[in-house]
DNA sequence: CTGAAAGCGCTTACAG
DNA sequence: CTGAAAGCGCTTACAG
């Protein structure tokens, strides 16, 4: 591997002015650079990451911090990692995944090692363990969802309240009176996942105000219990002519519940779910849905995380925090 | 950030001594070892990752080579991306994720930089761009999909022509004569999707030997596009009793469409896929299937790739590349 | 069993 | 506009 001595050997310089051609911090003479760029070419010349970010204190790589339990939904996750990544390539930076257990330790680990500049947390909790570490980092923070108290980190997220409120109110403009809402399953909640309350406390407000009748029930998070998790709930509630999904899976598994009780939509029944056009169109869902965002949330939350690393390396004082709920879209597909 | 001369100091020794106890490569009185341990403990100590790197070129950090391509399905990759990262964990290597369009450039950048100690090329194709870079990094790598020439490095892959053969098979011991293939898109195939036409290929010699009619078509990879296609070849070939699908979307989209024309699995129509259990249980699907085996297959890779890394770091000879390619597994849902 | 010192390949004040 | 040199924080031969 050649490095920088070779570079400035062959180019007759000294090694500090290729360094200064490569960063762009000194002016160099044309000419000059000229020579060290046609030496780098020669000798293909790509500077050690190690040498680098132990010399310069910057790395150039994010952290994205996923955790992936069985009972969510992973392609969802997956157009999160898919938004973070084009825009960090964009932006200069690579991306170090994790997907460990154990993320509170991971995070510590990979920060207090520098092998990053900053971090990005995925699926954040209502009290998310990983939270106090981020105060105990080096490196700036971005989360992607909500936790009760954000301490000051800047966290993109769905509006999953205004979700929950528009679903009930296109339900109600069209004159169903009985709903139900299908959330993920009820460990989701225990375990923290404030989405899921913040959608349903919402759905539950707005059905209230607006004298519409609301049943919500969890449902599993995979066949074949959540089909028979929505078989029960038309059961239990014959008289509920609208259907709110905030279940990927349940969204997927409704179309065979559906046809084996011989229903369709929206005829028998209006249907709204809440997940991504990726998602409708690769399994031919046929519901109006509200969209995801994830590839722009996960876009949103990189640009913050650069601008915020630009602020730490050139040591200028940091705003604080903000929260950022993006407005919930809807994509008709005639399905209410 | 402590050092690691912090921790020599508090412990009364010198860096080298703690640097052995954290390796391991010398031999530590407990007594000493006993004092370094709780100097490092009392500090928070974990060594600076850059410094390591440079000094024993070593990162303990592999990179995951993927390419998304919008005609492709995700959430399979997303499979192979979670049984390299568990795998990665437990042998302690940290997973560098790039999901960039110019997969040789990027590759050769990152092997350059010496940010990572091997390489996994996820969805390889036959004349993979990929392949010619490898020859020149100075790290191994390894292959998940089987391309034209391996060119003697470490190939991973499902036995998709095996597959191909016990989906014909399967079908024709129950009576079945005359099938539908459904394959990705044509574009997969022109991009050099080698699975795609190895399927293919041997379902078709198969279905030759064994007198059978096979009608292969390539569908498109989302909604409305696959289930016009589905249709279409529903009508093209009327009489025939049986579908092959090596084609997620297909497999999404076909229960609405058997629900469309009214035909039922297995009485009106036999069904197999080629996916992965979790696709099937998060989307319902009623129909038997060839496993895809992403979790295992990338697992396989780490492990393969991990003993690369020690012989290569161990200076030791390396064995000539293997291809490794696993035998289709079925998972009986009654549908054939 | 332990230490002093060279060296990995960069960046960046310091000096001119 | 350019260079000589210190220093980033480790690992590992060399020496005892």
């Amino acid at each position: 591997m050649a490095t920088i001595a070779d570079v400035a050997r062959r180019a007759g310089v000294s090694r500090s002015t290729v360094s200064y051609v490569l960063s762009g911090k000194r002016p160099i003479s044309d000419e000059v650079k000229a020579r060290i760029n046609l030496a780098i070419e020669e000798l293909g010349y790509i500077p050690n990451a190690g040498a680098r970010a132990l010399a310069s204190s910057q790395t150039h790589v994010i952290a994205v911090m996923a955790e992936f339990y069985p009972d969510e939904f992973a392609p969802a996750m997956l157009q999160y990692i898919l938004g973070i990544s084009r825009t960090a390539q964009e932006h200069g930076y690579d991306m170090l995944l994790t997907t460990n257990q154990d993320g509170p330790a991971a995070l510590r680990r990979i920060s207090a090692s520098q092998m990053i500049d900053g971090a990005i947390l995925l699926n954040v909790a209502a009290k998310d363990r990983r939270l106090p570490v981020i105060h105990t980092m080096s490196q700036p923070a971005v989360l992607l969802g909500l936790p009760d108290d954000p301490q000051g980190v800047d966290v993109f997220d769905l509006d999953f309240e205004e979700a929950g409120r528009v679903m009930v109110q296109l339900m109600r403009a069209k004159g169903h009176r009985e709903l139900i809402l299908v959330s993920q399953p009820i460990h989701v909640v225990e375990r923290g996942g404030a989405y899921v309350w913040r959608l349903r406390d919402a759905a539950i407000e707005e059905a209230r105000k607006s004298d519409v009748t609301l049943h919500c029930i969890h449902a599993a998070s995979s066949q074949p219990d959540v089909g028979r998790d929505l078989n029960a709930a038309f059961d239990a509630f014959p008289h509920a002519t609208g259907i709110l999904l905030n279940n990927e899976a349940a969204a997927g598994a409704l179309p065979s519940v559906m046809a084996g009780r011989g229903i369709r939509s929206p005829q028998d029944l209006a249907v709204i779910g809440r997940f991504s056009d990726e998602f409708a169109r690769t399994f031919s869902l046929p519901f109006s849905s509200i969209d995801s965002a994830a590839e722009q949330l996960g876009d949103l939350a990189v640009r913050q995380l650069v601008r915020r690393m630009d602020a730490h390396a050139a040591n200028t004082p940091q705003k604080p925090g903000a929260i950022r709920l993006i407005p919930p879209q809807l994509i008709d597909r005639g399905s209410i």
